[in-house]
DNA sequence: GGATCATCATCAAAGCATTGATGACTGTCA
DNA sequence: TGACAGTCATCAATGCTTTGATGATGATCC
């Protein structure tokens, strides 16, 4: 199967180009990708918990446990146990945290603008859609493959 | 603005979700998905070198070192000074190597088949010239903050 | 010939992501 | 009350990716 054929490829490089402009939008606030994601979670979201907040951001408890050490290990989120539901740690964004959202916000939103504003609306929709039957086709092709 | 009007997030899903499906589909050969790329682009690459080889790959030298290492310890390429151009290690494949990109490669076609499968020729065509349109903008957007 | 530039390999540090396994807790149901 | 299922946090091992910095090598130009 020649490389050139492959869909995935396309949308494997817009993925990573995007990923690029994000990392160098919220660079200067002094956060990564998946720690403005978090944030950003976390901000509409007070007081949820770690797992809850690892299913919002679409990664593991795992490895939203490790962002989520780093961020607060510098003061951007403060976490304490739950009152009375006891194993549960309560997240939350601390001022320095949401002074660090908020200037990655307006660069982030940017970037996204800018996507926004090179399509139509109807071109948005048909490229949502378009997307959506990829995600079907390829979970029905893994399942497929577990299957057998 | 809002999550759900962020286009970025659909892309990033299928993204995922594709990534997910192509490494449960190489993981019975053992290997991880840029250890697949990597062995597919040798594989009509013979003896490219590393720096090479990541920009066929996009992503970068170091990136690329600690995968080639990781498949040179596990025997499946091999690499050997240039004969005649010091500094340039050549990389090959191991009939070991071969053998687990063959596996794999039946496996990851299959996914990228189911994809094709499911989209009209037309809607393929469709689908790319949106994604490098908002390709196009990403990187305008990101240019512009980078001179800002 | 010798300086300069581009390319290549590599060390180091930091962060993100996965699977697998473990222990603790809550709420439900018998 | 006691067993069970579901959720949560966390340890450990691997692997990928990035930025930054360093040293070696070959080719080009003066």
């Amino acid at each position: 199967m020649p490389a050139n054929e492959r869909l995935g490829l396309d949308i494997r490089r817009a993925e990573q180009e995007l990923m690029a402009a994000k990392r160098a939008a919220v660079e200067p606030a002094g956060l990564t990708v998946p720690q403005y994601a978090t944030l950003h979670v976390l901000a509409e979201n007070a007081g949820i918990s770690g797992a809850a907040l690892a299913r919002a951001c679409q990664v593991t408890p795992q490895a939203m446990a490790v962002v989520l050490k780093n961020l607060t290990d510098r003061g951007l989120v403060e976490r304490a146990p739950h009152p009375w539901h006891g194993n549960v740690l309560e997240t939350r964004l601390t001022p320095a945290g949401h002074t660090a959202l908020t200037l990655a916000d307006a660069r982030a939103c940017a970037i996204e603008h800018a996507i926004a504003e090179e399509l139509t609306e109807a071109e948005r929709t048909q490229l949502r859609e378009l997307l959506a039957r990829c995600n079907h086709a390829v979970r029905r092709a893994a399942q497929a493959q577990a299957e057998a």
